[in-house]
DNA sequence: TAGAAAAAGTGACAGGGTGTTATTTTTTTT
DNA sequence: AAAAAAAATAACACCCTGTCACTTTTTCTA
């Protein structure tokens, strides 16, 4: 977390520097973000940057806020673009996801995310970071919780929902950074995808509803 | 991969380099690891080491072949022990896995595996890497292969029982991950995994075999 | 409004890292 | 024993981070 000295910035000058970070993580891999660009970038000197932010991984945490927010606030809404069903939702974000991952140029936030590998980078998010540590975190699992479209699925508790759902952010994310990272083609993923899907899918819903 | 000046070293040498190399690796996490640290341990110096690696990764990649292998080998043997049933070799596996993240001060392979965070580090191995960048792959996918009861299963080809092997492979890392990182207790991990392996269970066994 | 107190900003510094390369030492070959 | 090849070395160039004694700016108050 940035500290009150940063939040204090006149809006200005907060913009100049998030401005300067958003640059260097979505031009570099994480591991390469220097401070020093940034600091360059910004026109700010060291010293001040080490009383807005602890390190690297602190800035970059509350720069993610927003693209998580976001990331998630998709999810609902595509949820509900789809009637409810998280399995057609799910392939429509994967797409979506594989196509601004292919050609993200113009979109700072999913170049932070190929450039961060979020979330499987432990180092700044892990899994159960990226999707848990999200500011409006249950008053967006229950707008998720509140589109499904429950007769479709048998879901034993609250928490069951949970893991079905990091186990699909997990797949779909994993093809995003594995096609990122140029590991295979997009066709391959999208196969794998559509297999992993099918195990979930028959798994979790209702035997008798299966056709 | 090491180049041919360190494979043409005598056993000696290369047995105190890499001695020194896990000994590293398997204290600090691998953004900590410093090649300053390791050539002082072996006694080299900083430009025969860069004769003998390119760097760090291409080191460790080279130290976790072993690992590997003994990891994929553990799986195929719990597999057998089991009867072919790859989700009561799951749950073994998770068990198991878990004591040793937990407490591992006797076992190198554990503790590089802890700290290296593997597989979800896309710096040092992503997911497909750590699985598929074995040695013995295709090897050991047949011994896996012929070792699954197939009929408790309906997989439609070889490349679903990979996708399949890819999800556990993940949930159960992940665990591991989890555990290492202070992330959340045993207990409430096992919970997670007996709900995440519940959903692949009743997808990917045969509708007319679950009770 | 002048002076004091508080807040913000600074850059040099200590200590760490990596990868390269000109040079020296060792080994092998002839 | 000399020459050639191979291996090892240490210093170098260049990068990084986090800190802290100090300066500048802003705010408060008498």
């Amino acid at each position: 977390m940035p500290s009150d000295r940063f939040l204090n910035l006149k809006q200005e000058k907060k913009k100049v520097i998030l401005q300067a970070a958003v640059k260097e993580f979505s031009s570099v891999p994480y591991e390469q973000v220097s401070i020093n660009q940034i600091i360059k970038n910004a026109g700010i000197s060291r010293g001040s940057f080490y009383t807005y932010f602890e390190d690297k991984k602190d800035l970059l945490q509350y720069l993610m806020e927003d693209t998580k927010e976001r990331v998630f606030r998709g999810i609902v809404d595509t949820l509900r673009e789809n009637g409810g069903d998280m399995f057609v939702a799910a392939r429509v974000i994967f797409d979506r996801l594989m196509d601004k991952m292919g050609n993200c140029d113009h979109d700072i936030h999913y170049q932070m995310i190929r450039n961060m590998k979020i979330p499987p980078n432990p180092e700044v998010f892990g899994y159960p970071e990226f999707i848990y540590e999200c500011k409006e975190y249950e008053q967006n699992c229950e707008l998720l919780y509140a589109e499904l479209d429950h007769k479709k699925y048998n879901f034993k508790s609250y928490r069951d929902l949970m893991c079905v759902m990091e186990m699909l952010c997990i797949i779909l994310l994993k093809g995003a950074v594995q096609l990122a990272m140029g590991v295979a083609s997009r066709e391959k993923l999208k196969k794998v995808f559509e297999a992993q899907l099918g195990v979930m899918q028959t798994g979790i819903c209702r035997p008798d509803l299966v056709q």
